[in-house]
DNA sequence: TTGTACGCGTTATCAG
DNA sequence: CTGATAACGCGTACAA
């Protein structure tokens, strides 16, 4: 048996900014000066001070600073559970951007939307910001940023719109032949998802082509049983469009299974092109997710957020996705 | 004496337990006892707070809990920002755990070993504990805990072994009949990877197979001009053993490519198994890493230290990875 | 330029 | 069981 964990000798003297202030002969303010870099400090002082710090290896308490300057040192982020691997491309980026910004990130997973709310509400006191995903009801406090829905009341179709992205995929497969097209959707309360089938609608009417609701499906939570019920259905489709990268590669490898070829016998086009995009076989199309320019419009808005600047956003300047071909959509008209 | 609460005209002012405490008619104690429920409180008392916590919203601050009680309410976790695919999967549940510990998950992400180093050292003071990926150096404070690498100085062989793993799968594939395998890492530096070459050699040895140099690719975060090199040299090499599934999947689509076939003539097997594997194709061989378990570990560990019982690991209970066979090799004996 | 004193929201301590 | 009061570590007017 191994004894892990036993502290109990090594008191925990965490050094104080009046240690630092003691062993450099000067008062906490002092101190308190040259470390946020307020005021004028004499270069001595200074010195000594930063000196101390060394010798101390002085670290001030987050804590403690938020507490005294009545400004949140922290920026907080709640994120659904299932979006894992999509909110990890996210947090390496926003992480560094809040380091940027010498704030912490405190980050809280949930598991519906209800944990959603009450993990933003729970935070939103502590934090200077608090970034979520999906869309945030217009009812959350003033600094709550829903990453991919930035539209304040004011100004409608900031953010992304995924009806938009539905829309050019749907499109792009029209335009190379399909008529019957498949919509892999996350369930029905689902913002994005919702979105996604108006874009789709209003280019089948475009098109003058019937809805058919049968190749409307929801993954709610378990994909591989949704495909099952299209692929068994004997609904004709010879396109898919998922709102993900991981419903495409599942739907790819169901597919396989069956014995159905893609892209020779149905074709892909997801709204991710997350890294496992280009990994798959065939290779992925998508309307890329512009996470890029979701993140720098996120940092921004966090940036005036803390230090009370109003926002600046270009009225014409809307997200959009890009269309990044590769093999998984094959052209009807050219076999 | 009542002070008429003239504080509230400010619309930005979050309750504090003195609001608290003064609607509910008693003192700040009572409030702080109810709510962290430490002594016992007559019940009418213990109602009336809670219902002026329900009116107020009343939300207590981490900052003062953590300053107040000399006993940090967060949870630090630093991580590599190029590990973001597999750290994804660890921290909805490292997040769901920490929560019900009662304390926040305080996260920064790090480009490199100096920077994992400060942000290690800026936060074991602050948190509870800190946890992080890949081996920590042995200098590293009491309150760190390196989540694939448990040991202390005084026990060996806790935590994960890649060497073991590397070992079950070139015993794997050589079972299979091959007799040139390529070993897939990160770097020079990394540990997993020294381990995993140890395990790699000391099985050749047994077989008295030679170690090829050039069979040994490091990717060097760039996992596809590493693979290139592998490809290009003459080198005859009939699996290929890599540390993770990215790489397993960069090179089914590198060998893809170059009209190699995955598994007729290249087998490969990863030491990964997420859930990227499944979806691979052909679905892709692992000798997995054994999250769940390691997760497990981490976890009591954090409660340990929190609460400052020593933590009791069982000597003989080494955590190993499971063998998930899937289609990316193939037996070249039955060939 | 520097130091003093106070406040931030909470918990711990001690007296009743 | 409850209530005052003293920490906790730090920022910051205000005074020197």
């Amino acid at each position: 048996m191994v004894l892990l964990g036993e502290n109990r000798h090594t008191e925990n003297t965490m050094p104080t900014i009046d240690d630092v202030a003691k062993l450099a002969n000067v008062s906490r303010a002092t101190v308190s000066r040259v470390l946020t870099g307020t005021r004028g400090v004499r270069d001595d002082s200074r010195e000594a001070v930063l000196k101390a710090v060394e010798v101390l290896d002085y670290r001030p308490s987050f804590a403690a600073q938020t507490l005294a300057s009545n400004t949140s040192g922290y920026i907080g982020m709640v994120l659904p559970a299932h979006e894992a691997s999509f909110s990890a491309t996210l947090l390496p980026r926003l992480s560094l951007a809040v380091k940027a910004l010498n704030k912490s990130l405190l980050i809280q997973y949930v598991n519906d939307e209800n944990e959603q709310k009450a993990a933003i509400h729970s935070l939103h006191h502590q934090c200077a910001a608090v970034v979520t995903l999906s869309h945030a009801s217009s009812d959350m406090p003033a600094n709550v940023i829903a990453f991919d829905a930035f539209s304040t009341k004011g100004s409608a179709n900031q953010g992304y719109n995924y009806a938009f992205a539905a829309e050019s995929a749907c499109r792009y497969v029209l335009g190379k032949g399909h008529r019957n097209i498949a919509l892999l959707v996350d369930n029905e309360d689902d913002v994005a998802s919702k979105q996604m089938l108006e874009g789709y609608r209003s280019v089948l009417q475009n098109y003058s082509l019937p809805f058919n609701r049968q190749l409307l499906v929801m993954a709610n939570n378990n994909i591989e049983q949704a495909l099952l019920k299209l692929i068994n259905s004997f609904t004709k489709y010879t396109a898919i469009i998922a709102k993900r990268d991981s419903y495409a590669a599942e739907a790819m490898r169901l597919l396989r299974e069956f014995n159905i070829a893609v892209p020779q016998e149905v074709s892909i086009v997801s709204l991710e092109d997350s890294p496992l995009a280009a990994l798959l076989y065939p290779p992925l199309t998508c309307i890329a997710y512009p996470v890029d320019q979701l993140l720098e419009q996120c940092i921004q808005r966090i940036q005036s957020l803390i230090d009370g600047h109003p926002v600046f956003v270009e009225e014409g300047k809307s997200i959009t996705g890009r269309l990044v071909a590769r093999a998984s959509v094959t052209d009807i008209n050219a076999m």
